[in-house]
DNA sequence: TATTTAACTGGGCGACCGGTTAAATGCCTG
DNA sequence: CAGGCATTTAACCGGTCGCCCAGTTAAATA
């Protein structure tokens, strides 16, 4: 792996681990073997290598999602698969979902994690009022379940550690995701129902 | 307002703003119209300055979470009830909110949120199972609920910077709450109606 | 009035941070 | 083999941070 992988790496590590202010360029420059000249070499500044490992990550995501989506199948199915596919990154990207978590709220990053997630969101909402027209407003709005589904499904990593409490078992197992993933499809059933109720 | 609790006032609104470690002692002082070194005299630390405000907001949810759950009416009542005064309380303390959802994700403060997470999530559950007891397990446990109820709720204040540029209004609005207010209660019916059919 | 106690102040220290610089070296390729 | 890119080394800087300490003020207590 290339010199510039390696930092990549292991900013995302540090930067998901201890936050962005607490992680170190220095430490970041140890743990890839690499001297921390070279971080600013490769990268002009520790910001520019944070915008760095969210491009990449987003890059991946918005990869994964598409293809879950584009494939054939009811919408009802994409939108299992959607699914599937957000918990299954999310969970294979552990130091990046605490990353994203801890700048959307208000940090200085904000911005940045906010260009990736707006035009996801358009998508997504616009996906679910072709298909339903009746969730163009009202209780079950388009943009509404997508907020509801979207926490839905990240909170299972916000709270993981907490869960890992009450569970006594580990919530990113295997087989807790597993679970996890037919609750949330459980509730898109659900859901899916009404709204189809609704409209007819 | 003693200076005592002038720097509590003026810690968890840079705690909020910036995250633990962008927010200085200085600053803090400086909001609150206080000698930086008297923040050493009242609190020992910074560390410790954080747990006294996590300590304050925690007690105040329990207490409005609480007074929810405690007046008379049906399960279902109570609950529509619960989520209210969450949603409430989360939109009337923006600061706190915002300091929570950054720590809870793997910080170094995870310990000190999970200490007051790990109780209510119990009494959740067990609130659940007792009125379902269909909800002890599958698909739709209840704790499986209770976490997607809670990320439900928290994604409205998460995601509400990119909420805003997607509906190109303000999510924190009285008016636009009270929409989402509506949506979670009508999530509460529908999925509510499912497990009620299930158990009988 | 003398003494104690708590609240508060100003200054500064030591540590660490991100970033810079400049010279030297390894390494691949044309 | 020459040239250029990647990488190392090591010293260094300006700035900021949490925290500590000696000392001051003022009100309560004896």
């Amino acid at each position: 792996m290339s010199a510039r992988d390696e930092i990549l790496n292991a900013a995302v590590r540090l930067f998901g681990e201890a936050g962005f202010d607490a992680a170190t360029t220095r430490e970041i420059a140890e743990i890839s073997g690499v001297n921390k000249a070279l971080i600013h070499y490769h990268f002009k500044s520790k910001e520019a290598l944070f915008g760095s490992v969210i491009e990449k990550y987003y890059s991946r995501l918005n990869g994964a999602l598409m293809r879950a989506l584009e494939r054939e199948g009811t919408l009802k199915d994409r939108m299992a698969r959607l699914i599937d596919a957000y918990v299954d990154f999310l969970s294979s990207n552990l130091d990046f979902t605490r990353i994203v978590q801890r700048e959307s709220a208000g940090g200085r990053h904000g911005e940045l994690i906010r260009g990736h997630l707006d035009p996801m969101f358009r998508a997504g909402t616009a996906l679910i009022q072709e298909a339903y027209p009746g969730t163009r407003s009202g209780d079950l709005a388009a943009h509404q379940l997508l907020i509801s589904f979207a926490g839905m499904i990240s909170s299972w990593f916000t709270y993981s550690d907490t869960i890992e409490q009450l569970l006594g078992k580990d919530p990113l197992s295997e087989e807790e995701l597993e679970e996890r993933k037919r609750h949330l499809r459980r509730m898109l059933d659900v859901v899916e129902k009404t709204v189809r109720e609704e409209t007819t």
